[in-house]
DNA sequence: CGGCCCTCTTGACCTGGGTCAAGGAAGCGG
DNA sequence: CCGCTTCCTTGACCCAGGTCAAGAGGGCCG
């Protein structure tokens, strides 16, 4: 039987304007689950059956270098789905997935998934535009990382963090520091000293998980050189 | 009237399978050009209104930092397309791209792409499939750039370039030393200096534009740990 | 309220790899 | 054959950012 907790999925852009019989197909091997914070969700190398729809809390999608060291590659939040790019080839999923904190998202087996993406061209073109925007995603994290210092990638990632317009805004971080750190690929240390320079430069004013944005041109500008010291 | 030249383009993967009309309603607007060494065959940023299959000649993709630093995202080949990640919704190029060596290209107009996209699963499907195995490269660039070494992310690039099998292999180097050092997200001098060691360590054999590789379980030992100097 | 844990901050230090500069070597047109 | 250019190598130096270590909060449970 379904369960109506399932259709949240219709939230995501992939499922939007699907028929109702294709969303019935693919909900019927669909669950909810739950899992606590730094709960394992799937591993790298491993048979990709199934992708996943973020219901609440947050998820890590990470890679372990031999030493055990992480970086993360991007953090899931509500509303979205993850491990969806890769498993319509029944191919191995290319990275690790955790929950950041206590998290419930909808599992999807892909069994017939490419079934529907071949009978729906809707949604293949969703899905194609979907790996599109990843792709440039990563493709902008290449370029950053090699392209840009420490400096400038926090602000950069300050700056993305907030809704565009003048003056000031406010930031929650809903996840932790080496989180943050390790997705914009610089250490917690670092990534603390640099928020420090800008709370003295009077960019930002920092309180405990929230951040202030007080002058945007400032930091903007910070980024495109300055913040390369 | 369509040349018989433009039918290389079914060596890419792309095509294979598509309908001889298909083929047809794509190559209508198609057109053979050549470029020499280091001209610029696309912007990043500017509207995509084609895509391309290189023939022969070897191109860059590349982002440029705004002090006019280069990081080559990837480095094509003959037979495969490039550009094509991103026309189908009527986007902009994310990178820049460019001769290497003298270049033979087919340049396919994106203008009624969708629609065979639409018409045509298979093609849909391995368009997918391609986007699915760059999204794949890329996030292990990413992981490569934040938790290698440099020595490691060299000794993984001569990895890459020879057949797997055991014993030795030999790689000839089409592109310039300096394009394949931002490919792999370092410096030339840095390049140079690690192929110095390796030379030195007894594990590859530089001569010119050819690199014999001597020892490849000494080489792959390598990566895994001891090029992290 | 006190002890424990976990995250964050800050300082001191170190090093991988980038930068700058000076040759080689190889191709190529004249 | 020579001069010029382009690419590559090597040496000397430097610095951004990583590492190690020592607190500083702060939240939670008994």
């Amino acid at each position: 039987m379904m369960q109506d907790s399932l259709l949240v999925v219709r939230k995501a852009a992939l499922f939007a304007n699907l028929l109702p019989e294709d969303l019935e197909q693919i909900l019927k091997n669909a669950r909810v689950r739950q899992f606590k914070s730094h709960e394992p969700i799937f591993s790298a190398g491993s048979e990709a059956r199934a992708f996943y729809f973020l219901v609440s809390g947050s998820v890590r999608l990470f890679r372990l270098s031999p030493q055990g060291e992480e970086k993360v590659i991007e953090v899931i939040m509500p509303d979205s789905t993850f491990g969806e790019g890769v498993v319509f080839l029944g191919g191995r999923y290319p990275v690790h997935a955790a929950a950041v904190t206590d998290s419930e998202v909808v599992e999807l087996a892909t069994n017939h998934f490419s079934s529907v993406l071949a009978s729906n061209h809707d949604t293949a073109l969703r899905m194609l535009a979907g790996l599109s925007t990843r792709l440039h995603q990563l493709i902008q994290d290449v370029a950053s990382l090699t392209l840009e210092s420490a400096g400038q990638r926090v602000a950069g990632y300050l700056l993305s963090q907030c809704p565009p317009g003048g003056g000031q805004a406010a930031i929650h971080m809903m996840i932790p520091k080496n989180v943050i750190a390790s997705r914009i690929g610089v250490k917690a240390e670092t990534f603390s000293r640099v928020l420090a320079v800008l709370r003295s430069g009077g960019l930002i004013h920092v309180a405990g998980n929230d951040i202030q944005i007080l002058d945007r041109e400032a930091l903007m500008r910070w980024r495109d050189g300055v913040g390369r010291p």
